[in-house]
This record gives C-alpha cells, structure tokens and sequence, in this order.
DNA sequence: TTTTAGCACTCTCCTTATGGGATTGCTAAA
DNA sequence: TTTAGCAATCCCATAAGGAGAGTGCTAAAA
C-alpha cells in the first residue's frame, strides 16, 4: 500500500493532468501546489510511484501522465467526492419528464449526456425479459395488409406490417384478436414466445400472423431494437486533445457505429448492479484503450431495466461524470416509477 | 460552348482525378490516354479551361483538378452512361423485402447504402402529409397509466404512454375508444389535427388524453421523427483521402450529427421530384463543400414520400452511384406498392 | 495559324541539421 | 532522509537544402 506522501503526491499527479493534459513534472507539483518537498524529493517518489506501475513516461525528458492503474487508484481511493451540478439537474429533469414516446425519450437522453459533458452518451434500449404481454392488436390496412402491434406491460410498443396471402375481413380479425388476448394477456413475454414457437402448427391462425408475432416477441425480448442502442456526440468528442490525430478518430468511429461492441459494453453493466467504472485496457476494447467508461442501470423492480454510460477520455473529470451519470440513472428510474407504479 | 478538344480534356481529366486523387498534368494527359496531342498542346487547353472556371490549380507547379463547374459540366453531358451492378440489385433487394418493421428497415437502408459504396447513406423518414388516421388504441397497462397508440393508412403506427389525472376503467375507455374511432377513421391527418387543437374545449374527454392525440399527430405530420433521418457509414467515408486532416473530419462529423440539415437538405429533393445531384457549393452548407450529394424520393401515389440520398467526396463514381441511388429509390417504391396496394 | 520542343522558373515536400527548452537521474553534501 | 547541483536525454520548432514535378513562355516547326 502507498504512503501518504506517495497518495498525495500520485492524487495531484492526476488532477493536474486531467485539467493540464500535460505530462506533469516534479517542478510543478512542488512549485504550483506548494507541497513543502522539494522537486528532487517528489521526483524519487514519482521514480517509485512510476516502479510500481501507477505512473508513466512519456519519454526520459518528459513528466509522468497516471497509467491505468494509477486512474484506477484515484478513482478507488483519492476521490474527494462526487460533484453535482444544480444546471444538470434541472436539464435531466426537463428533458426526462418532458412527455415523449419511449424511443425519442432514450434518444434525447444520450443527446443530453453527450451535450452536457462533452463526452459520447450511450443509452442502451430496454430489456424485457421479464415484462408480461398485455395487448396485440390487427389494424386492417387494406385488402391484405395489416397492422399487427404488441404492447407490454412496460408500455413499450411494436409493430409490423405484413401482407396477407388470403384477404381476412374485419369479423375473422375480431375472432383472431379476442382469441389471442384471451390466450395470452398478462403472460409473460418469454411464455409467450416459447408457446407460439413450440405449437407452431397447432394454432389455427394464418401462417403469416403467427410467425409475424414469434418475430416481433423474439425482437422484444433479446434484442430491444436490433442489439438497440442510441448514441450520441461524436462531434463534441474529437474537441478533446486525445483525439487530435486522424488514425484515433477513425478506430473511434468504427467502434462506435458498431452497435454490437457498445450494446454488449453495457450490458455488463447489468451485471454490477450499479454505477461502473472502466478505465482503459479494463474496457477490453483495443481501440477505447485511451477512454474510460461510467455506465449505470435504469430499472423498475425486476420487470425492465436498461443502462446508460458514457464514453470519454482517461482524462475525465470523474467526479462530475460519476454524479452525472447516476443522476440520469435514478432520474430515468424515477420516471417509470411514476408511470408504471411500483 | 466547349470544342471537341476540351470536352474531351476536361471528360478525361475529371475521369483521371477522380480515380488517382492526384491532380492531373499534360504529361498525363498526353502520354496515358494518347491522345495524340503533345503536352504542349494540351497545356494550352488546360490553360483555356481554367480561365473558363472548368478547372482549377492547387499551385502553381501542380496539375490540375476539377472545380465545381467542371463536375457539373462532366455530370451534365460527359457521362458515358450509369453504372448498375448486379450485386448491389441482389444486396438491396434482400433487405428492402426482408420483413421489418418500419423504422428498422429504414435503418438498414442507410446502412445498406453505406456499406456498397462506402459513402454515407441518408434516410429521411416518410412524409405523411396526405395519410389517413386508420386507428386510434388504447392499452390499459395499470391504473392511471395509459399507451395511446395511433396507426395511419400508411402503416406507420406511433404511440405514446400518459399517466391520467384519475383512474379509466375499461368501460369508460371502450366509450372513448369507440367514439373517436367512429369520429376520426379514415380521416386525413391534416383534418384530425386541426379539429383537435380548435375543438379542445369541447371534446368531453380526459384533457391528457386530448393533448397526447394532438401531440402525436403533429408529431406524425410535421416531422416524421424529431426531423428524423437515419445516417450511417461515417467510419466507412474517412477512408477517402480528401478526409484525411482532422478539421474537415470534425465540421464533416459536426454536421451529419445535426439532423435538422440533413433533413432538410434531404427534404429539398421533393422539389425536384427526381434523381438530383448537388455539387459543392451547389449543396449551400459550407461544410460539405467538398462533397456531391445525391438525393431521390421513394414514394407511392401522394399519400407517402420520402427521399434517400448519398453524401460522398466530390471525387465520386457518378456512373455508379447515380445508378445505384436511383435503383434503391425504386425498390422501396416498391415495396410500398406490395404492401399497400396501387 | 496551329502545334510542338525546350528551358527557366516555381512550388511542394522530404530529409537533415541545429539549438533551445524542459525534465530527469545521479551524486554528493546538508 | 532530504536537497542542491549538474550532466545527459529527448522533444520540438525552425531553418536549410535539394530532388521532383509541372507549368508558362518563347521561338521554331508544321
């Protein structure tokens, strides 16, 4: 364990690189914070905080940037404490409690984050796995084609078009509909999707009509919309002086327009329950090796939970971004306790 | 008007610069298309083109290169001919009749187009301005909490929770539900909106409920999504050399992030009601200077429109992507054709 | 009159050299 | 154990030089 000379010296270390983005020297750690050691002093502990891996240089004439470690270090063990700012709350209030259908509302949230910090904002789409049905749906277009559309208990909506190979009249329609609630209303989503698939043939309904449902129930339970995951403020990213060099900006981009890589990034979240921090190589993702990660859950009760992160730079202001982040967590809980009661 | 000679020059040297991304000298000129003019001549011509507006010098030492009016001269009249590819009429046709729900097909367009030509891809949701209301829903989740869910004649459903001020029972919500029906089916859009909003007072119905219809419906009219549009294929288009310095990848990014330019640039393509081409300058947002963007409607009858586009380096294959774009307008055109009848 | 060869001139870009600046590690003294 | 002093190291900005490519112009050839 470090001593407390060490702590002190490694927790300015870090501060002033994160504000200065300079390598930090002996000189300005003694001169600039007035720490009562002389620049020599510092520069045998920094040797040995650097021994130990919490400290790196750049190169031999250079000052010392934290490496992953050593963020990990402060983040454990150095934090002052968490910094919430009254203008961030008062936006992620009015922007989560402005009434808007549930894809919109997701979206503007990541815009918020990625607007409010400057770093990217990701908001995966909800998970379903325990929500129950409540209600599906046939509006009838014309001739053939009909509407087909599932709601959850979660008040989450989808629909799909289909074209009928036979006409079906309003009368059949009705039939259809009260038969299939009737089966399947307050099921559980799972349930359902296993019963249809499973008695396939059984049901005496139109081909297309089952298979559309199996479709949209599958959709519904393992994918959100397609691995869903909204993400926003790449252009606000690349204004931070990592990201000043062509070939960091182009591995960046692929990863983020990679659904995939982000929606699985946070659904790990899941599994800690709660706000998460990833810095660096801990992400596992070679090309995010210069970010960190915060990420948290949104949820109500078991029934649906979701989870939001951000993606920016080591050199993040982790006292802010981790008040932000649980912030928009608890505000997004929030409003679905007030929709959908406890 | 340009004599054979320099139609020929200038066709060949757009041709060779947008294959080589060099400017393009006399030697070039001369000796790989053996043209059977001496560089001294064609130095002539080139001369005489640049004094035309045709052609531009990056310096005074180096070839020459097209300007806008050259593109716009080669695009006009030098075209050999479009470029369609049997591969891309296979890719698109697999997606676009792949069965998906809406938005999500839109997203794969985008995507689609990105991938094949790697440029980017804009889809602007459809315009609804002539659609019917087809279906006015409402899904009792659990006590005050309510999804209001409207589908249109076109397919497209929206949908939004509210949490009512008092308790509806199903009784009472079969009431409302029957009666707005009966007083809204089959009427346009348009018509429902404005007898909602001059009406408001008078419809002895729950105020929330009243204020979500009217807010769907102008959401649906006025803005398909928030201004939706998808864009996909950033990571793809920063291969291409003229994106190589970071400021021209940051006001590039910066501006396909504002979904309102796009929307609008896409929504221009109305107008033309075609296969458009802007150039440049032409396109009018200074950030895009360096780019072509190619735009054309998919629709069916009046009651659906919408429009696609691709956005790419100056430096594009026209033959190809003309082609390409004009083909994926068609298939979805289509498609609407399939599903909702002629 | 039109086309072409020849050549000086210009500009870019790459490589190399140079010097200032910052910071360190080490040694020896406090 | 801490500190002052100093040589050594590395970065980086700037300058200098030279190769390469292509043009414009002039004068001769077709």
């Amino acid at each position: 364990m470090l001593d407390e000379r060490k702590k002190t010296i490694l927790k300015i270390t870090v501060k002033d690189y994160i504000e200065s983005a300079q390598p930090v020297s002996s000189r300005v750690l003694a001169k600039k914070y007035l720490l009562g050691w002389s620049p020599a002093t510092i520069r045998n502990e920094m040797a040995d905080l650097e021994e130990e891996g919490y400290l790196i240089q750049p190169h031999t004439s250079a000052g010392r940037i934290p490496s992953d470690r050593g963020y990990r270090f402060y983040v454990d063990f150095l934090l002052d404490g968490y910094e919430l700012y009254e203008e961030d709350i008062r936006m992620v209030n009015s922007i989560i409690f402005s009434s808007l259908e549930w894809e919109n509302l997701l979206k503007k949230v990541a815009e918020l984050m990625s607007e409010r910090t400057t770093f990217i904002g990701v908001v995966l789409f909800p998970q379903l796995k325990n929500a129950t049905l409540k209600k599906i749906e046939f509006v009838d277009l014309k001739e053939e084609a009909v509407v087909i559309i599932v709601t959850t208990s979660t008040g989450i909506v989808k629909e799909r078009i289909i074209k009928l190979s036979r006409p079906i009249n309003e009368e059949e329609l009705q039939i259809i509909r009260v038969r299939l609630n009737k089966e399947f209303e307050n099921k559980e989503l799972q349930d359902v999707y296993w019963i249809l698939t499973k008695d396939k043939k059984n049901f005496i309904l139109p081909q297309e009509i089952v298979d559309t449902l199996i479709d949209i129930l599958r959709e519904l339970l393992y994918t959100g919309r397609e691995e869903g995951v909204f993400v926003s403020g790449l252009s606000k990213i690349l204004q931070h002086l990592e990201f000043q060099n062509i070939n960091k900006v182009k591995t960046l981009i692929d990863v983020l327009e990679e659904e995939k890589t982000l929606s699985s990034l946070l659904f790990s979240a899941f599994l800690n329950k709660g706000l998460t921090i990833l810095i660096g190589q801990e992400i596992n993702i070679p090309e995010l090796s210069d970010c960190s990660v915060v990420t948290t859950i949104y949820s109500l009760g078991g029934s649906i939970t979701g989870s939001i992160g951000m993606i920016g730079p080591k050199r993040m202001k982790y006292e802010r971004v981790l008040a932000f982040v649980e912030l928009v967590g608890k505000t997004l809980s929030e409003k679905l306790v007030q929709i959908l009661g406890e």
